[in-house]
RNA sequence: CGGGGUGUAGCGCAGUUGGCAGCGCACUGCGUUUGGGACGCAGGGGUCGGCGGUUCAAGUCCGCCCACCCCGACCA
């Protein structure tokens, strides 16, 4: 790994995403064409945004299940816009044991249809409702063109499937989880989200509405890290949902579903990351510091070492690793966990042993601006501290990223203009026409009608048309 | 699927007119090192993408095939 410089982002954003996943340890490529391998640290990174989704998931009343990986091939075809929609990129099981099958299964692109298959035969009366299922699993679409993380072939994800049994509910249900998603994205990644509602054209295939929280990445494109579809009776009808109601009298039910991937991975490597590597916001951090310790010889490392077991036992509170691999400087492990982003590092060394304390490195201050020197005494408080401003020191700085590239684009001009330098906020009149002329101009999709709209009326930034609502048009992966 | 490119050690590459398959990094061992990417010595590692052809001789020349990457039409 020695004089293994990364690529400056600025030179080069995409190969500089490249080569942190792999330099990273978070991931490597499968034989197979478009899929990964999440390596162990990767993973780690994973489970801790699981943990910290499923805790909000349960609090609000869902519960975890889990539906097959094969569906049946006739599934898909009963929501007529959900299978235009992913035909395309379906993977098809055509034998089994050696047998041709009567009907093709597909693997899961999502769950919807099983899960509403499921849902007819349980659901009987309001008293049966309202479902509120989760499901942690893995899912296929064949993309012709991927990205480690961004998008694969196989990806890993949770789905929220729920059943209600007004509209309203299910409304406020899509709402909820939205929230959910940006209360997480924001707090325990540190990734400014914005919410927002998908245009027709951008929604889920066999949607009412689908809304969305999406994320400015330091190329200024924007990235859709997490979704909430609202069904209104589409699946219920397709897939039979029925039951009985307070009079006694049978109606569709209400669904809605609710994703966040992998891809997520993806948000934080590209809203935190610089040149050195990756930065990981401590709260989902899979090592939050890492002690080095240092020594010339043997008789310092005596001295050394059980300071270091000292401090160690003092941070156990946090996930901490110490690094007494020997042979290798201490620069060089500063420069790898770096690499790897782990927010905080501690350094022990003869002095410190001597002058009762130790030397802290925060990851998002790079070099000796962010190296201070603090006493041992009380040191998980100091930690703690330290770890909390980092925290909130790195969704300050990607907000202000974000808040400084996005454009008020009142005309077409502006707004192509915008674009090729970061998000155009502009007045739509909410057509596919002007999204499409958009597209074509600038490869610029609409990125969502955020939540905060300001209010009044304008007129349309493509065509000029009356407009009652802002939208957001960006490049996005 | 259209346009462009690349396949030689784990990674990055060199390989001249066809003539012993190499270099850097990484890896193993030993020794010296260690507060911002240490160094020396000694090692291990190859179906040169595949198949076929030309030739005394092919990484190199010819043909076919395959894979991957980049750019255009789809997407959590």
């Amino acid at each position: 790994m020695a004089e293994d410089k990364l690529t400056p982002q600025s030179e080069n954003f995409s190969e500089w995403y490249n080569q942190i996943v792999q330099k990273a340890e978070l991931a490597d490529y499968a034989p197979v064409r478009g899929c990964m391998v999440v390596r162990p640290y990767g993973w780690a990174l994973w489970e801790n945004i699981q943990a910290a989704l499923d805790k909000r998931f349960k609090a609000s009343g869902h519960v975890n299940a889990a539906f097959p990986l094969l569906i049946p091939m006739s599934f898909l075809e009963k929501e007529k816009e959900h299978v235009e929609g992913f035909a395309p990129e379906l993977a098809v099981v055509t034998h089994g044991g050696g047998e041709l099958l009567e009907e093709p299964l597909v693997v899961r692109p999502t769950s919807e249809t099983i899960i509403g298959y499921m849902y007819s035969k349980w659901v009987k009366s309001y008293r049966d409702l309202p479902i509120l299922i989760n499901q942690w699993g893995n899912v296929v679409r064949w993309e012709m063109r991927t990205r480690m993380f961004l998008r694969t072939l196989e990806f890993y994800w949770q789905e929220g499937h729920t059943v209600h049994s007004t509209d309203k509910e299910a409304m406020e249900e899509t709402r909820r989880m939205l929230d959910t998603y940006h209360d997480f994205a924001v707090n325990e990644g540190a990734v400014p989200v914005i919410r927002g509602r998908k245009s027709q054209t951008e929604k889920f295939a066999g949607a009412v509405s689908s809304w969305t929280i999406e994320g400015m990445m330091r190329d200024t494109r924007a990235l859709q890290s997490g979704t909430s579809h609202y069904f209104g009776q589409n699946f219920a009808k397709a897939f039979d949902i029925k039951f009985l109601d307070w009079n006694n009298e049978l109606q569709y039910a209400y669904t809605t579903s609710w994703g966040l991937s992998t891809r997520f991975v993806g948000a934080i490597i590209m809203t935190h990351g610089d040149d050195q590597g990756l930065i990981l916001p401590p709260r989902l951090a899979p090592t939050q510091l890492v002690i080095v310790p240092i020594y010339r010889d043997d008789a310092e490392r005596s001295l050394v070492m059980p300071v270091v077991e000292q401090v160690r036992q003092k941070l156990a509170a946090f996930r901490v690793h110490v690094d007494d691999r020997d042979g290798l400087t201490p620069g060089f492990k500063y420069h790898e966990w770096e690499m790897r982003g782990v927010p905080l590092r501690v350094e022990v060394g003869p002095k410190d042993v001597e002058k009762n304390s130790v030397a802290l490195a925060r990851r998002d201050q790079p070099g000796k601006a962010g190296k201070t020197f603090v006493s041992q005494d009380g040191l998980e408080h100091s930690v703690a501290a330290l770890l909390d401003e980092i925290q909130a020191a790195l969704l300050a700085r990607a907000t202000a990223f974000r808040d400084e590239h996005i454009y008020d684009a009142k005309d077409y001009q502006e707004l192509t203009e915008a674009v090729q330098k970061g998000w155009a906020l502009s007045w739509w009149c909410g057509s596919a026409e002007c999204e499409a002329k958009v597209k074509e101009d600038t490869k610029a999709t609409t990125r969502c009608l955020p939540l905060d709209q300001p209010g009044g009326t304008g007129k349309c930034a493509v065509c000029g048309q009356p407009a009652t609502e802002k939208i957001y048009f960006a490049r996005a992966y």
